[in-house]
Order: C-alpha cells, then sequence, then structure tokens
DNA sequence: CTGAAAGCGCTTACAG
DNA sequence: CTGAAAGCGCTTACAG
C-alpha cells in the first residue's frame, strides 16, 4: 500500500514519488514542502509530512543539487597539510562542528606541503562541487584559487595569509606573538636568542623570523646571524642545528624554536648536551605533554579549534549569503604559557 | 565552436554532451569511452578521448552514480571516535592515502563515542550512498551496521571486535599484548602491579583486563582486587585513581595503565608524589613524547596507520567484488617498547 | 558497434 | 496555490 509493486519494505529506498503518491499530491508539491518553499496550503503541508513520516522518507541531497538552481551540495571541503597532524587534525574537528550544527558535510584531504597534490584536492573537491573550500595553502596553487573563486566557491585560506579577491583569511598573530616571546627572553638578561626557522617559503616561518628582528630591533641589539638557522625542515635537522650552534663559540643563553618539530628537535639537542636547565627555550605552537617534560617547555600557543571555528564562521557566512563582501582578513591573537623553559635566566 | 552559444570558455562547465557533439558521435558513446566499456571503435575512442582532451571535460562521478547499476560514487566513509585523536587521524590518514590510491574520496566523522551520534553519521554517509563504510563502533549501533550491511554496503569494524554477518574486523592482540607486558612486570620480581581500565562497556578494555588477568594467572599469582581500577574516563580519574593506590596500606610497586590517557593520569601521579623512579609504569598505546619523559615511558605500541590500511585493503576488496566471502577478522600485532618505565624492578 | 530515448531522484519554470 | 513536463549530467536497456 502506497509503496512499489512487490515490495513493501523500506528497500529500493522510498522517493519523493511515493511520498507524492501516499499524500495524494503532486511531485512538485512534496518537492516544496520537503524544502520549506512558501506558499502550499496549510492541510497539503500536513499530509505531506505525515506520508513522509509514515513512509520513513530521507531526502536525496546529492540529487536534489543536480538540478538545483544554486547547485548546493551542503558539503564543504577542508584542505589540510596533514589530516594526522596535531594542529590540521583540531582544526577538522572545530569545522567539523561548525558545520555539522548546519547539517553540512565536511571533506577533507592531506596536501604533505605539495601544490601538486594540493591542486588536485581543491580539483576533486570542485568537481564534486562543494560549497566552500578552507584550505591551508602549501603556496602555489594561488593561480587554481583565484579560478575557483571567480567561478563562484567561496574559499577561506587558513594559517598563511592569501590576498585574493573576496577569499577570506584567518592567522595567527606570528609576529606579534613571537616578538613578545623574544622580547620576555631579552627582558630576562638573555642577550644571544638562537632562532630555529621553518622553510622560509612558508609565510608564517617569514612573519615569526620578522617578531624575532623586531624584538631584538626594539631593545637596541643587533641580531647575531650566526644564531640564526632558517630553512629546517625536520625535528632532526633541528637538533642538528642545534647542537652546533651550542657547541660553537659564543653560544646563545635562550633559544627560540619557530616551530613545532622545531622545538622538539632543540629541545633534544638540549638535554643530549644536558643544557636543558641552564639555556632558555621557548617554542612557537604549543605540543601535548609539554607540561610533562622536565623543565616544561614554555610556548607561544595558537588555538586550532578557534582558528577553524573563525574560517568555518566566515566561510559559512559567504555560503549563506554575503558573496559579495570584499576579502577579510581575520586575526586570531596567540598566547604565552610558561611552563619553565622559557623563564631560565642567562647562565653566569 | 563546439561550445555552447556565447560563451566558449570552461565555464557553465563542459558536459559529455558537449564531448559528444565536438567528437561527431552520440552521447552513449562517450559514456562507453569515458567509463572504459568495451567494444567501441578504436577509431571512436580516439576521437572521444581527443575532444574530452581538447575540451577539459571532467566526469562527474556525482551525477553519474544516480543512474548507474551499482551506483558507485567512488566515496567511502569512516566513522571515528574523534577526528582530533591521534590514534583517529592516524587510521584516518592511512585509510586516506589507501583510498587516493583508488581515486576513491573519503568521508569521516566524529561519533565522540556516542551511539547517537554514530548512528546519525551512518545514517548520512549511507544516504549519501558511500560505497563502503569504516567504523570504530561506540557500541549500541549493532541492528543498524547490520542493516546496512543487508542493504548492501560493505563494512569493516575496527579497533572493537563486532561479530555481524559479512562485516570484517580488524582489531590488535590487545590480551595478549597486555598479558606480555604485564609478564615482564612479574618476570621482574613485581608482585603488586596496579591496573588502571577503560569503561568496561568497551570491548579493548575487556580484552585488556583479560590478558592483565591471564598473566597472573600464568604465573600462579592472584590478583588483589584493590590494586584494580576500572571504570576509569579521563586522565584526571586516572591520576585520582592511582594516587589513591599509591597512598594506601600495601601499594603497588607497577601500574599498568590499559589506555593512552590513563597512563599519563599515571604518570602524573607518580611524578606528584615522587615516585616516577620507583614504580614501575606500563602504558597501553603510545603517545608523542613518551620517549623524552623522565623516566622513558614503555608502552604496549599499536600501529594505527597498519590497522588503516589493513581495513581499507578489506574494505576496497569487497567493493571490487568479493562481496559475498564471509566475515573476516585480522588481527595486527602489538609492540613493546622498552623506555625506562617498564624496567623498574620492584623496590627494596 | 552505435545512437535515440528513457530514467536515476530531484528542482524549476510554466500553465492553470 | 498546484501539477505535468522538462531538465540537471549521466548510464542503461533497446533498437538498429
Amino acid at each position: 500500500m502506497g509503496t512499489r509493486p512487490g515490495e513493501d519494505q523500506p528497500r529500493g529506498r522510498i522517493t519523493m514519488r511515493d511520498v507524492a503518491t501516499r499524500a495524494g499530491v503532486g511531485l512538485a508539491t512534496v518537492s516544496r514542502v520537503i524544502n520549506d518553499k512558501p506558499g502550499v496550503a496549510a492541510e497539503l503541508v500536513e499530509r505531506v509530512n505525515e506520508a513522509a513520516r509514515a513512509l520513513g522518507y530521507r531526502h536525496d541531497v546529492t540529487a536534489s543539487s543536480l538540478r538545483r538552481a544554486d547547485r548546493r551540495t551542503a558539503t564543504i571541503a577542508l584542505v589540510l597539510e596533514d589530516v594526522a597532524n596535531p594542529f590540521s587534525s583540531a582544526l577538522h574537528r572545530a569545522v567539523e562542528d561548525a558545520a555539522h550544527a548546519e547539517d553540512i558535510l565536511v571533506l577533507t584531504g592531506s596536501s604533505d606541503e605539495h601544490p601538486e597534490r594540493e591542486r588536485e584536492l581543491i580539483d576533486t573537491f570542485t568537481l564534486r562541487r562543494v560549497d566552500g573550500l578552507i584550505v591551508i595553502p602549501a603556496g602555489g596553487t594561488d593561480g587554481q584559487l583565484a579560478t575557483v573563486r571567480r567561478q563562484g566557491t567561496p574559499i577561506v585560506c587558513v594559517d598563511r595569509l592569501v590576498e585574493l579577491d573576496r577569499v577570506d583569511t584567518v592567522t595567527v598573530d606570528n609576529r606579534e606573538g613571537t616578538r613578545a616571546a623574544v622580547r620576555r627572553l631579552l627582558d630576562l638578561g638573555h642577550r644571544r636568542i638562537a632562532f630555529l626557522g621553518d622553510m622560509r617559503s612558508i609565510w608564517t616561518a617569514r612573519e615569526r623570523y620578522q617578531g624575532y628582528a623586531e624584538a631584538h630591533a626594539g631593545a637596541g641589539r643587533p641580531v647575531d646571524e650566526r644564531l640564526v638557522r632558517r630553512d629546517i625542515r625536520s625535528a632532526e635537522a633541528a637538533e642538528r642545528a642545534t647542537g652546533e650552534i651550542l657547541t660553537a663559540d659564543d653560544p646563545p643563553t635562550a633559544v627560540f624554536a619557530a616551530q613545532n618539530l622545531l622545538t622538539i628537535g632543540g629541545l633534544r639537542a638540549l638535554q643530549h648536551l644536558g643544557l636543558h636547565d641552564r639555556v632558555a627555550l621557548i617554542g612557537f605552537d604549543d605540543f601535548p605533554l609539554a607540561d610533562m617534560l622536565r623543565p616544561g617547555v614554555s610556548v607561544v600557543s595558537q588555538d586550532p579549534a578557534e582558528i577553524g571555528l573563525m574560517a568555518a564562521r566566515l566561510l559559512l557566512g559567504r555560503i549563506n549569503g554575503g558573496d559579495h563582501r570584499p576579502a577579510r582578513h581575520a586575526v586570531v591573537p596567540t598566547g604565552y604559557i610558561a611552563r619553565g623553559s622559557g623563564e631560565i635566566p642567562p647562565a653566569r
């Protein structure tokens, strides 16, 4: 009764047509009711809803997006560096929660910082007609992002600044966060502060170095280039670099590590040389168990959940309307967490 | 030429119809060529491919799945506990890589161990007609999983054993891994070994406790129930429980923590009481920086990447054919990583 | 081997 | 306010 011949169980899926038949109305009316369109007689709304409930109708968003004028798929995509790294996955979670609140699904992919893979992901996602894109840009995909944006898909770039028409960004105050932390070291009396930095091709790495330089300039102290190591790619490389600096002439009394893995590499070197209680260390970006190490590792902290939430809000805002506002650049503040390693005064 | 009137740029998307027109063939032929169906004259294949390339045609998987007999969407879904927890996200990454190799997209969602949310996710994903499902079951969704499976969607359950028709599982040898680790402690001379366990509703928690009990039985040692704390939900609770046990009469000389967070809670309690160098500690599941703590924390390790790869293989195997094989239960071995904390002999 | 037509589940002009 | 028809981009019987 009311279902297809030969099968009265919800296998072979209930369609709008089934609902229409059962409610005794046309297909178009069912569509209107399901989509909450105005202008349907209250009684028909009632009948359709009743039939849908009775039949266990489930709306097929995918099929609906095909003919839909706005082509909305109730899906957004998130291009991360690596879904398995803590920063990315915390961001992912925040975006998932914000999207879920609006019944939007989030697709994700890992670019591994490869522009080629990033391009492929953006391609895949736009082909699946996502309603919007959040990306941590590896760099080198600006042209593609601009094209996608122009064709109508809202985009929010996260973590790294990107200057594109109507593309919003969310970053943290890398420069200021670093400046303040290095300033603390200077105030503590440190005069020789090493800097460990990530690849210079990465915007955040450049900004953090600027903060380091500004802190020195602000205190009227020159930067000793022999204490600066940039373009470091891994914890191992950071460990090596730190070891070299610490065993050279005029070693530093403090180390600023401008990224997660570099902090850990630096710390390993300090432990290895038995200097962890004598040389100060501050890292950029917090990491799990930093408080349980001896000494606890002081860090400039960023809040990936807050960043993700902000990005999701900007994106959903564009999707639900204000698509022609000019680009906005949201800056999320960093914090400083004193745990001991950054509070070590200069030796002697 | 060959494109829609008034627009010769790739906006307004190139469809199969455009390709057909340009190649001078019928729509069906284009579909056959794009889908690598046999039985098309070599020359036509050539012309279609040429036209597709020239026009920059991109196949719309979503639309194609609508009419397709097998309804494949080239999408699988992964229901995790929390995309942001390290075990989940490492698993996610492994699945992503395996799926990507076959041009399959992976959707994910976080259940937070809530059956209700898990049910909703499974629902959302099946409605979007994913080709398969990998789930870390929170428990309480067996009925739904069985239904989904019966309706044709292959399912692989991960981390926790599930006994359902044609549903494969991938777990680690929780019991054996725990037994061996506790056995090490016994061999070291420990006679009073505390056990910190997760919620008993979780299969892995039960298995690990069994391993603890079996090790004792195997050594002819009774388990002292006063040293056993189960149903612990958080690091804080584990810290409290450990503190209580250690300050009671007849304290343990070793602690086995049957889960990540519990290990950290236990460790905090030990540090707090200044016992970290005198009471042995072994945790189940490795965590970042475990090697940098003092002492390094020894653990029973599981390999989430291996687990994810295995799950993806089983799932893709079912999707690409062998859908009627009986359920397989893959067991991935655990390892033991000695870092010091597990090698502390009993005091005195 | 090939193409015109029907149809996947839905939305959207278009008449009424 | 409502429904029959056309159409989203594609695949699949069905004839030829």
